[in-house]
DNA sequence: ACGTCTGCATTGTCTAGTCAATGAGGCCGA
DNA sequence: TCGGCCTCATTGACTAGACAATGCAGACGT
């Protein structure tokens, strides 16, 4: 009645307030009708209402900051690059790439780094060709800008490999991890990534205060010395809210054939 | 006070079910129990039950197979590789290098093609250079695997340059789209990929057929000639649920200090 | 043996209310 | 002028129901 179109109630609700966002009507940051108001205007009661407004929040489209009502999400990503490992030198070498980048746009970057020992999740198990009894160092960061989490950068090292060197302490390593590597004989030259994509676990949700309805990628390094030892996995959370994940491709030399990939 | 721990009622029901689901007890396919029972061990009404399933509804943990009860999700996620657009050559040449390798897999894929002239969305005017006026032609494909949609590729082309050709047919092209542009002298040689990570947007979900909690990936490719001009854009959308992207990268000549990226 | 029909368990939708929690803004006193 | 307190609008949590929709299994009929 309200909207034409088909469906239970809320599913009209939750359309026409979409697509009052999408057209702009409702831009990002404005206020939506509060749910007393959308109870006449629709002529439901207050828990079909709310059943509407959920639908557009497990949607990403939608904040509460309660109590002062349902709003129109903001979303900005900055670029991330899962190349500039290998490519640029930290003008501030006390930060790596991606925070590196965001000093120079004038944002405030910090970082927590905590090392712990522990068995290794499965994924990382696999990748470092180990048994889950055995032990690796993790050093887990969370790096913020301005004030707020970003993401989350979480290592594991082989126990062995890295036994007592800078790695296990708990600082920021200046010339960074990989230069380590190098020095303790285990250069890495080659690296496979993998980006998975699914919902937050709540841990990961409270530790970078992830929203509903926000997606995380997560984006797993494995890194591999010249004969293929793999040396150290990087499990990275990406908010995806807050990235936009980018990268650059060049054609072989010798091209072959290739449909629309 | 059925589990300690903090929180609305229908916050620790949840916890205490994603527990049973995280460490085994509920195995992925398990069926939950049903609402009716839900109420009577927790003592509450089947409103809040309803709101503690949801919540592992929308985290992708469980789904819903109305009226035969809430099951835990069967997670499988395919590799997909950007890279192997200019890598290898497809085995059948009627599919593209994705469904190729699936073929080799004993699964059977399928895809629908259409192609239609529309004004391009902002995104693929900003990257092909173009005002949000123009006309660009559109190749929007659906891949199927084993009867049910994989994902879709819509590729974007400006109308000047491929009018009449070969990509304005909505059949496949056995050599790839990518041999007819470098006919019409538009060779594309370099390439940018984005990875955009969000919730679906209804269209998306319906046309891809994604379940509540299941989060996409939009994969963007913006295609170059060796003179930089853009000749496509490409925008994939990839289940988070079915899909893992994976690609490799081997260091440069000249190595430079980088961090734990 | 095979199709059909019917009952049923289960989830989906919706109503009508109550009370709690919380941020913001205004009021008031020092 | 500034800090603290109070009010209030608004969302969050929960109860107690009713009826609809739908796959499946078992009964039934041919």
């Amino acid at each position: 009645m309200t909207s034409r179109g088909a469906g239970p109630l809320y599913q009209r609700i939750a359309d026409n307030l979409r697509a009052r966002i999408q057209s702009g009507e409702l831009a990002a940051g404005a206020k939506l009708p509060t749910e007393e108001s959308l109870t006449k205007t629709h002529g439901v009661t207050r828990a079909t209402v709310r059943q509407a407004v959920q639908v557009l929040v497990n949607e990403g489209l939608v904040v509460s900051e309660r109590p002062r009502g349902h709003f129109v999400r903001r979303i900005e990503r900055l670029i991330y690059r899962p190349q500039k490992e290998w490519r640029e030198r930290p003008t501030h070498p006390e930060l790596d790439q991606f925070m590196d980048e965001q000093v120079e746009l004038g944002r405030k970057p910090s970082q927590t780094i905590a090392v712990e020992l522990a068995a290794p999740p499965p994924d990382v198990a696999a990748r470092l060709g180990l048994a889950e009894g055995d032990t690796v160092v993790i050093r887990k960061r969370v790096r913020y800008l301005d004030g707020t989490p970003f993401n989350t950068n979480d290592s594991y090292f082989p126990l062995e490999l890295v036994q007592g060197s800078e790695i296990m302490h708990p600082a920021d390593i200046g010339r960074g991890a990989n230069q380590v590597l190098a020095e303790l004989g285990a250069e890495q030259t080659h690296a496979v990534d993998e980006i998975e994509v699914r919902m937050p676990t709540p841990d990961e949700a409270s530790r970078l205060e992830i929203g509903l309805g926000v997606p995380v990628a997560m984006h797993r390094v494995t890194g591999y010395t010249d004969n293929g030892r793999p040396v150290r996995v990087v499990r990275n959370v990406l908010p995806g809210d807050r990235h936009l994940i980018a990268f650059e491709r060049t054609r072989p030399a010798k091209p072959q054939k290739g449909d629309e990939q």
